[in-house]
Parts: C-alpha cells; structure tokens; sequence
DNA sequence: CCATGTGGTTGTAATGTCGAACCATGTCGT
DNA sequence: ACGACATGGTTCGACATTACAACCACATGG
C-alpha cells in the first residue's frame, strides 16, 4: 500500500533526527567519538577477534575508511593489528583490555540512552518493538 | 531490563547500518543529494512554506549549517527565501515548482526502497512495525 | 608460473557539520 | 522611550568522515 510506504517514509525520517545520527563526531548516546567508530567497538567487542575484511562489511564501509578507522581505534589504544593466522594478506583485530573496558563505557552510556527511551515505552509493548526493529532491518537490509 | 536495553542498541546500530545512513551525499534510497537536504525538502513538501527557524528544529541541525543547506536548495532553484511577514528577523521558506517536483521524485524513490522493504514484511505485521518505529521515535525523542 | 582476484594502506578530493563572530530585528524592564 | 538582552540569519574557518584511485602483498587457478 503507498500510504503505508509513505508513512514509513516519515517515520524513518523522524527517528533519525530524533536520534542525532547527523552528528558526525559525536554518538546518538553522546559519547565523543564517531558513530562509525562506535559500531567498529561494539562489533569487536561482541566477537573478541575480528578479520579487517569483516569489519568492512558490517560497517559497510570502504576498505580504506575501514583501514582508517581502525588506525584510529589503534591510536586510542583500543585494538592491536596482528596478521591473520590463515591468510598471509589479512589483518585480525583484537580489542585490547583499554578497549574492552571503552566498549563496556560505551556501552553503558548506550544503556543509559536506551535504557531511559524503553521506560518511556509501556513494558507490554517493548517486546513488539523491539522485534519490529529487527523485522524492519531484514527487510531494509535485504537488497 | 538492561538485557532489553542492549537488544536494543544492537537493533538500532544494525538498522542504522541496513539503512546506509553513514553515507554524506547520497540518501539512503539512492538518490545522489544529502541527507539533511532531503529531510529539508520533505519537510517543505509536507507544509508548503516553513520559517527557517523551523527547519533548525526539525532537522536538529545549527542555524549555520541549515542556511548552508537552504542556500543548496535555492542553488538547485527548489526553495526561495522570502522575508517573514510578521517578523523581519525571520525568513519564510517557499518550494518553488520545480522543488515540488523534485521532492516528488524523491518520494517515489523512497516509496520504492521502503515499498520493496515492506513486501518482505507480512502484511499482517506492517501496522505493528509502522506502529513500533512512531513509538520507539517517541521515546528516543522524548529527553 | 603467470594472470587474476582479494585484503590493506596511503594520497587526494569532496562534502557535511559545528562554533564563533557579526548583523538586523524583536522584546522586555525600568 | 531607551538601553540590555534575546532571537533569527549569514559568513568564515576549522575539522572530520567518506569515497575513489593507485599501489603493494599475498592467494588462487589454469
């Protein structure tokens, strides 16, 4: 149904102002560091090693933006490159302890963001949002 | 619940991702303008005219940056700038013919990301979903 | 063993955003 | 009425994120 798009339209507008993500060196939750060298964390901390090419496509990113990002993250302090076990070309990222512990920081300073959004949403409804999410970022996501 | 609240930051930084937002100059649906002039052209759509202050509200942007914007708008002969009537500070903003036209075009390309979006979700579960997103801008809006 | 493809890095350029300085106009208090 | 302050806009300078192209190293397949 068209309305329907076009209400989704709107909607997906408004949530990503509503959400800051325009910001470019600044988190949705705050946190003083890119968006995209926040999910480059996050993505890191969940698995704890991570091959480059892999970030590049969870980020999907360029290579080069990746490699960039990454250098950033080893600037900080927050990951070593160390070469891939299986491939000669490859490059594998390990978050470093000071990198965990900014991961579980950023991760708090998300909860808190987060966390205050959920209580404003009825505790009855939070299960269907969230699985609206999900359904809604397959269904973008697929091409 | 606090495991809710990380399901939560994993949803949206995958839809953020999904969604391609990451990208400058070019709209999550393909078409090559920012995303901060395609909101600005929506919202200009929507009302047919818009203080400029507005527009800093709504997009969540500095007045600076959102000047810049409007002068790209009226460069592609989509928005004139008129002066106030009640108040001589402001400036009105007013779609010009050709800017109807294109934020038509962009609706319909948007309409065509989201509408193939929207096949892949049951037609049972797009009510809940649209639902979920307005709720879930609500509550990020909200602070 | 050469041709081609993949993973990474660096250089270059384009672009989006903010903060500060500045101007014009409105508003409020005395 | 008049000065102080706030509001709406513009311009300028700085900074940051991204992509594309060129290049290198290694892998893979005929």
């Amino acid at each position: 149904m068209s309305s329907e798009a076009s209400e989704f339209q709107e909607a997906v507008s408004r949530f990503v102002r509503a959400l800051g993500l325009h910001q470019p060196d600044r988190t949705p939750c705050g946190v003083p560091i890119p968006t995209s060298e926040a999910h480059a964390l996050g993505e890191l901390a969940r698995r704890g090693e991570l091959r480059q090419v892999e970030l590049v496509h969870r980020l999907r990113l360029e290579k080069s933006t990746t490699s960039r990002i990454v250098t950033q993250l080893a600037r900080r302090g927050w990951v070593e490159r160390a070469p891939a076990p299986d491939d000669g070309r490859g490059v594998l990222l390990r978050l470093t302890p000071a990198g965990l512990q900014a991961a579980r920081q950023l991760a708090a300073a998300r909860q808190a963001r987060f966390g205050a959004a959920l209580d404003r949403i009825p505790a009855e409804e939070r299960q269907a949002v969230l699985r609206a999410l999900i359904l809604l970022t397959e269904a973008v996501d697929e091409p």
